[in-house]
Formats: structure tokens, sequence, C-alpha cells
DNA sequence: AAAAGCTGTGGAACTGGTTCCACACCCTAC
DNA sequence: GTAGGGTGTGGAACCAGTTCCACAGCTTTT
């Protein structure tokens, strides 16, 4: 351990040895094939040198980096939704024996896909095996993506302006589903006007409006979007469509939010009016980040299982590895609606 | 770029080019000597066989990976605070075209230093030049790391249990100056019975302790510590200590708390039990985390500029590779006093 | 005119592993 | 006794780059 353990190499293993170099790389790679006593003499004589394999020397020959690269994109900062999928996908990948690389990219969705200028660690050749796409994903991205012939999946949740079908891996999470549930227990807690809280520019809150509106039909009641323009940020918008729902005749007794940042704005602005959570008005957020529970009441809402999203991109993405002619698919996964304390029954 | 892109090696282009592979090599690393019309040629001949170089091959002959790996120890999630300093190391990086590997470790820091079960990535030789060390760091992990011989750089705030010099690079914030400043406005805003609140079982609250203590000292006021037992999580922790605070007698007119997370939990209890923030009592939190411009008022908070130091701790690592025999050194970057609304002048 | 110096280029040798072929050796079968 | 099969091992060739030495061809100096 403390001799210098730089330049040892393979050779000088076997010269220690008294074996050839192949007998070294058979023992390092456990592949059978070596005698009781010469791999003992052979593990000794790395131990006596405080020899460590050059990785880098062996990626070469089997063409694989075993490195897979966390590309998030368009986004100012390592949001909590997207640090916890990161960190799934790094648990999953180090039980299988791969790296993580985090690279950020930001690129505009009008940009010719050919001029996205992507991570160094992208444009070369080798270095990686595989790429997960997260945070915005415009069509421009996955061209440009698919011009590099490196497998990659995406999170579907953040793919803008593909409707159809598209031929890439993809994990993401059932909006629809999500909101049809949140909605149904307002409905069943006594709740007739139910209102949407969100941007419909954003496809996953068209997704979560249209789960909403789902049952809202089912039981054969009016929906209402609730939006404002011109919000500076999720919270912004929260607290401005608070401020219209609140002058809406007749006043809804719960709002669905788009996410929890929204109901958070929302609350912030009801509080602050004096309006009381959920004595006058129910809320459900989306997301349930960490904040959710700290809220007072605690926020009832839709989680999102991020580390389990994460993981599945890289289990999806090691299939890919393994299965380059695999057919493409979409996994979609459950959500859970958790009640706390922001919904009041009728 | 649509021709197969794969098996194409530098032997290639020199063929096609009709030049050596030792031109080749000289233009991809545009080290002169190379006539503008060879040149010339050759980029044409790679383009056309849309060449691009293997980084791997590359890297064993420099016996650089050009990767340093960002290293959470000992945190059950991704926390935005060590996400905002990920960042920092990756835009550094990226400008510096380094790659970030992002890597989590749980040890317990009673396990001997040679028992620790490094990543993968960190066992092997040639796959990262650095590390950067987040997270909880405690002794036997330093003395793992310098067992592998390889350069890191450490957070120095988040180390435990090394007083005195030791022989590592370290980035850090200034604890003490932070809370001294914030202790000093609190009291030039007319504030006398002023508590803090923390658990100074962790170094850097007792720093932050010393800092709130050093002020009061100045203007002869009595330190008051305020913690609780028991607590499962600082939200908690928060809302005992405010229980405990609002019981004492002179009830403190201001609370200097350890963390935002701290402050938010004492915000929650004081506001169930109606007591009014700033009106009957300020607060002031640490860390400036997202939520603490979004709480009602708005939290008066110590601003740590977690991206810059992340910069800082990449930038540094980069300068002990490029000359290893640099003297070990800590730079401890500054904070920043930010008013908002949660304290009041009386 | 010869010597010295410079620039540009080819290609062998090298990096540090893996792979595969050849072969030695031992055991069993005919 | 020899053919056949299995196991264990050595080492050359290989991967895809970089580096460096030798040398060609030209210009400049003596």
């Amino acid at each position: 351990m403390e001799a210098v353990p730089r330049k040892t190499t393979i050779r000088d293993v076997a010269e220690a040895a008294g074996v050839g170099v192949g007998t070294i790389s058979r023992v390092l790679n456990s592949s059978s094939q070596v005698s009781r006593e010469t791999r003992a003499r052979v593990l000794k004589a790395i131990r006596r040198l405080g020899f460590r394999p050059n990785a880098q020397a062996r990626r070469i020959l089997r063409r694989r980096s075993e490195t897979v690269c966390f590309l998030l994109s368009n986004r100012d900062f390592l949001h909590p939704f997207h640090a916890r999928i990161l960190q799934g996908v790094e648990s999953y990948a180090s039980g299988m024996k791969q790296h993580v690389l985090f690279a950020a990219l930001h690129y505009s969705p009008r940009i010719a896909a050919d001029k996205i200028d992507l991570p160094h660690v992208l444009q070369e050749h080798g270095l990686i095996d595989g790429v997960i796409l997260a945070g915005t994903i415009y069509p421009n991205l996955l061209r440009r993506m698919e011009s590099i012939h490196v497998p990659f999946v995406a999170l579907s949740n953040n793919v803008m302006g593909m409707d159809g079908k598209s031929a890439f891996d993809q994990v993401g999470f059932d909006d629809f589903s999500a909101t049809l549930e949140a909605t149904r227990h307002l409905t069943g807690e006594g709740h007739r006007e139910i209102a949407f809280a969100g941007d419909l520019s954003f496809p996953w809150f068209q997704r979560r409006f249209a789960g909403y509106r789902e049952a809202m039909r089912e039981k054969k009641l009016k929906p209402v979007l609730a939006a404002a323009k011109g919000a500076q940020s999720f919270v912004d918008f929260g607290q401005r469509v608070a401020q219209r729902i609140m002058g809406r005749r007749p006043k809804p007794s719960a709002v669905v939010a788009g996410n929890d940042e929204i109901a958070y704005g929302l609350w912030l602005w009801l509080r602050r009016q004096g309006v009381k959570v959920p004595d006058e008005i129910s809320l459900v957020g989306f997301d349930d980040r960490e904040e959710a529970v700290l809220m007072d009441p605690p926020l009832t809402t839709i989680r999102v299982h991020k580390e389990e999203i994460g993981q599945t991109c890289m289990k999806m993405l090691l299939e890919r590895l393994h299965n380059p002619q695999m057919a493409f698919s979409q996994r979609i996964l459950p959500t859970e609606f958790v009640i706390r304390g922001s919904v009041r029954h009728i």
C-alpha cells in the first residue's frame, strides 16, 4: 500500500511472479483456467507491488467505458427533483459497476439540431456508452443525439412537442392518472367547485389538466382552468392564480395545483389574506417535494418516485447497451397519492 | 455524419489523406508543425470519414483522464446545497474541458480507514485525476483518500474532528464571521435578548455559535444557546427549540438559527402559536436556500455562494494537478448577509 | 560549394491492458 | 505404445492513440 503504486504495470507483476502477462490478466478477470498455486502467487505479487490495473487500457479493448452521462438540459440549476433522479441513476449504476458522469447543457429549442453544442464528453468517442437525458428535451436535441449514434434514454415527462410515437427509449410517470385519482379524491370528499391551476404551455401540465378534466367529466362537473400571465416562477404563478380564484363566483372549494410550487404559492397568498387551508379551501399539489410535508397544514399531494425513475432509466439504458437491436419502449411508472392535511371533507 | 462513424481510426484517416499517422495526430492536437495544405487535406478526410478520435486511447498516453470525481459522503440524498456545489464544479470543469463523475459513498466514522469501501471508480487506476470531497468528512475517510494517492480537495465546512492544520486542500466559507455580522446586525437593530438555535455536536454549528457569542461579548450581552434533544430533522429541531425559547424569561426578541431549516422550524411553530414574525420575534437563518425568499415574511439570512464554492474546489484541484508539489492550502470564501423581512427594529 | 539550420513529414516504438494461438504436460482410452 | 482430450501457461499481436527519431528538401550562412 505504501509502495509508490504509480507505474506498476501488468508486465512488472508478471516478472515478479515469474509468469506471463496473459496469466496476470486471467487472474484479474478471474476467467478460470488458472491453477490454484499460480493464482496465489500472482495475487501475492500484486499485493506486494501495490498494483492497481489501469482501467483506461482495458476500456480500449473492451470498447466499453462503463460510464453513462446524465445530461441536464436547459435548467438554471440542479433542482431537487432532478437531483433525486440523478441519485437513483447513481445508485443503480454503482451496483452494476458503472460510472455516472454529470454534464449540463443549454440550448435553444429553435436552433438547428447540428448546431447544438453538446458537452465535450459527447463530442469525443469512447468516453461514454450511453446518455440519460434529463431537463427539458426539445425535438432538435433528440435529433442531435441521434446524429452522434450514442444510445440514450429520455425522461419522457420533460419531452416537448413530440406527440406521436418516437424512436427512442423513455421513462416517465403517469401525469394523467395521477390527477385523475387526486381529483376523484376531492369529489369523493364532497367538493363540486374544483379548479386546476397550471400553465398549459407545458405539456406536463396539459396531461395533468386532462386527468383532472376527466375526473370532473365523470361527475358532470365543470372544469375550471385557472392561469395567470407574467409569472416569474411557479410560486409566483400560484400567488397570482390564488388572487384570481378568490375573485371567482362561485368560489372554488378546492384547487388541484399543477405542482407543489404552485400549491405553495396559492397557500402563501391565501394565508396572507387570512383564508384558512383546508377550512375554507382545499389544496392538492403534485411532485411531493421535501417541503410539502413541512407546510402548515402539510400538503396533500402526488408523490413521484424520483429515485425509482432514475434507477429505471439506468436499467433501461443498460438493457439497450446489451441488446442494441431491442425495440424502443416507453416505461411509465406509477405515482402515489399522499393524503396529508390540506384537503377537507365537505 | 451519416457514414458509420464507429471504427474509423487515425490510420484510416492517414490513408485517406495520403499522409502518415503522426501527421493526423499533429493536426488533431494543433501542435503547429503542419503545413497549411496538409492540414486542410487532413481535416477534409476527417470530415469525410466522420472520424471522432477515441479519447480513451489518448488518455493512456497522457496519463490523464481529464475527469474528476465529485464524491458525496454519508448523505441520504443530494441536498440542494450540495447540488448547487456540484453545479459549480461542473460549470468550471466544462470550461476547462474536464469531466465530472458523480459518486456517492456511505461509511461509518468508526470503521478503520482501510476498510472503507470506496466507489469502484476510485479503486481502479487512471479513471480519475482527482476527487472533490463533499458530504460529511471524518478523519478515517481522509486517511483512506491519502492511501490511494489521488489528489483531492475537501469542503472544509463539513470536515469533522480535525481541529489542527491538516495536510490537504480545503475550500470553505467563514461560519464565524457570518454569524458575527448577523448578530451585530441584530444588536444594531436594538435587540438585547438574542438566542442561538443549533446543535453544537456539529462543528459548523460550533463555529456559527462562536461568531454569535463574539458579537454578544462585544456588547456585553449574555449568549443563550437553545438546543433540543431527539429531533428528527433540522426543521423538527427548530420547532422544539421554538417551544423552549418561548417559555424562557426574559423572552428573546431575536433568534439566530444555525441554518435555514432550523429557522423554518422555528417559524412554523411560532406561526402555529400565533406569534408574529418579526413583530414579536425576529429570525435570522443561515445558508439562503431557495425557500428562504418564499417564507412569509421572507427570511433574513446568510447567503452562502454555493456555485462559487464548487467552482473554487474545481479550480483548486486543477492547480494541484498541475503542480503536485504545491503547499496545501485552505481557501475561505466570504458569505453575504441578506436582509429581508424577518428582522425588526426595536 | 559545403556546412549548418530549419521545417514538415513518415513511421516505428510505445502506452497498458486483453485475446488468442501454440504448445507443454498430464491423464485416459484403445 | 500412441492417439486423443483437457488444462494451464507463455507471449505475440492487438487496440487507438502519441511521441520521437530520422530524414527529405529547402534556405541560409561561411
